[in-house]
DNA sequence: TATTGTTATACTCTATAACTATA
DNA sequence: TATAGTTATAGAGTATAACAATA
């Protein structure tokens, strides 16, 4: 039995897409896109910080995440100024009104995740969600 | 401290580009795609169907699986013969050859896994699959 | 008219390379 | 020259639509 499962991506894969779909009505109705979430939720974790190094910490490259910098920008989400000490250097932080939407939009999302597990006996979920968590810091 | 994980999605993602990082060689060293080996799987466990079936059960488009099917069809793996009864359909079949790759590339899969799960206690890497499995079902 | 397999087209993501302005 | 941000270009992957053969 324990061989007969499907491989673990071929799981994975279809999960992660439900997890997905399932969020983005949250994202939408808060007008943020999934790549903004992600800025504004490291932004939020660790205040000031490059683009490039922002992009850096969320997997992306310095380059895709310029649009999303000026939608979060154009709606009052975050901030972009000048460094004086490097005028080459934007200094990134998130506005109030985007810590609102960052903590709104990760309510939510919780909220879906949390219909998603609810068919798991809460000791299996527990688990399941300490060995996620587990094998995400080890990558 | 349960509050303060990073989203499920944002845990999954990077752990799903992983494994699939890792099972790259193994695919790679029996030459298939990753959408060849989702075709012989799909073949081997029920043996005989039309495209169109096909692509859907392994989440594809007709169209997009074809180039896969000329591919796999050229190195033996399987077999397109036309139907008797309606000659608009190709009956598909795995050949003997197209079982002995799928096996070998699931055992390096498997074995690539295992490496990846291995940080897991073994008591949580059983409760891990078990749950991944039946959300998988679920969805 | 509807359906199977196929081809063609377009659209989304992403990766890479140029360009500017500063240093 | 090297770096931060930006823009432009090209590639992979996917979705949709059109097409020919058959029912």
């Amino acid at each position: 039995m324990s061989d007969e499962r499907p491989d673990l991506a071929a799981m994975l894969h279809p999960l992660l897409r439900a997890l997905i779909a399932a969020e983005m009505p949250v994202l939408a109705e808060h007008d943020v896109s999934m790549w903004g979430y992600a800025v504004l939720t490291a932004l939020d974790d660790t205040p000031v910080r490059t683009q490039a190094a922002l992009a850096e910490a969320i997997g992306a490259d310095k380059s895709r995440i310029i649009g999303t910098l000026d939608e979060l920008q154009e709606a009052g989400l975050i901030e972009r100024t000048p460094d004086p000490n490097d005028r080459r250097v934007r200094l990134l932080s998130i506005t109030p009104k985007g810590r609102r939407v960052r903590s709104a939009v990760r309510k939510g999302i919780r909220a879906a995740e949390d219909r998603l597990l609810a068919t798991l006996p809460a000791a299996d979920r527990e688990t399941f969600l300490r060995a996620v968590r587990e094998l995400y810091d080890a990558h």
